[in-house]
DNA sequence: TTAAATTAGGATAAAATTATCCGATTTATT
DNA sequence: AATAAATCGGATAATTTTATCCTAATTTAA
């Protein structure tokens, strides 16, 4: 619901990947897949989408892993990861899924809709990749479980 | 996003029938997959998902076809009608999708999203059949294109 | 230089969702 | 009684999403 599982798992990768970067350390596949609960050659496709979007950086070999610029993290918004994944249907794609939404062109549920909507992404517009990694890494929130 | 593919089809036909039973119409199949745009035999499923919910009534044979009670109309939440084709996902499954979702157990996005959530509820608890049909009967707004 | 550990990427498989088809049943009209 | 028009319901197909597998390329360390 709302996000796909794919850009799900992206969420939590991103954060997981941006704790540890708060504490200058790089985490492979094994690492992130554990630690998200989640499938791991899946998750290494995912991976390849954020490094391509530039949202993650990866190294091979021994010593490889990936990563995120500790200066990134408080640039990079929930937006972005949702739009490398996702692409950007949360901005167009609504409810009931007209081919034409506008404000003249309404479902019935339109009006009730647009300010959930709003809220929706001003949130994911607002909030940072370092906010949630912070959150975790203070143990105020979680990844799995 | 939100809600799959059958709950708006589900959402848009439910809001048709009801239209139709403003003015005293029954309407068909073919009508109501022709009104919203939507594949037909498919429709035909979710429609036999709504008779069983109790939501809409159906009978068969010349001049069959759906119907819903004008009464109905006004109690008939959005929330029926998505929980009738969803089930109840939409109450208990969240953005991050953790298994064990609370307040001492949240995801890095709880925080900020349980608003939205909370905001989203209300809406289908509050909005009618009789809101969303009548919008549709007066041409303020539209079930497809 | 060899071995081990890692990401990258293509091919494929499994599962879920969406969509179609067809025969059975019901009902009104002729 | 026959016919036509409609829903019902089971089987199946197509598509999309999710998940896995395997090989190649890269990099470090012994
Ligand atoms: S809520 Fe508004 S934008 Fe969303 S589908 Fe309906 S008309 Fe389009
Ligand atoms: S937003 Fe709250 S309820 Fe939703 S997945 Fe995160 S922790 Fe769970």
């Amino acid at each position: 619901m709302i996000f796909s599982k794919a850009c799900e798992y992206g969420i939590k990768a991103t954060v997981f990947i941006a704790q540890k970067s708060l504490n200058n350390e790089r985490c492979n596949l094994t690492d992130i897949s554990d630690e998200i609960d989640s499938p791991k050659a899946f998750t290494a496709k995912i991976l390849q989408k954020l490094v391509k979007a530039g949202i993650v950086n990866s190294s091979k070999g021994k010593l490889g892993g990936f990563g995120i610029n500790m200066k990134d993290s408080k640039k990079i918004k929930l937006i972005d990861v949702i739009t490398a994944i996702d692409g950007n249907m949360i901005e167009k794609t609504c409810v009931l899924g007209l081919k034409k939404c506008s404000e003249d062109h309404p479902c019935p549920v339109h009006n009730q809709f647009k300010f959930i909507k709003k809220d929706l992404l001003k949130m994911v517009h607002k909030t940072t990749l370092s906010d949630m990694s912070k959150s975790v890494d203070i143990g105020l929130s979680c990844l799995k479980i």
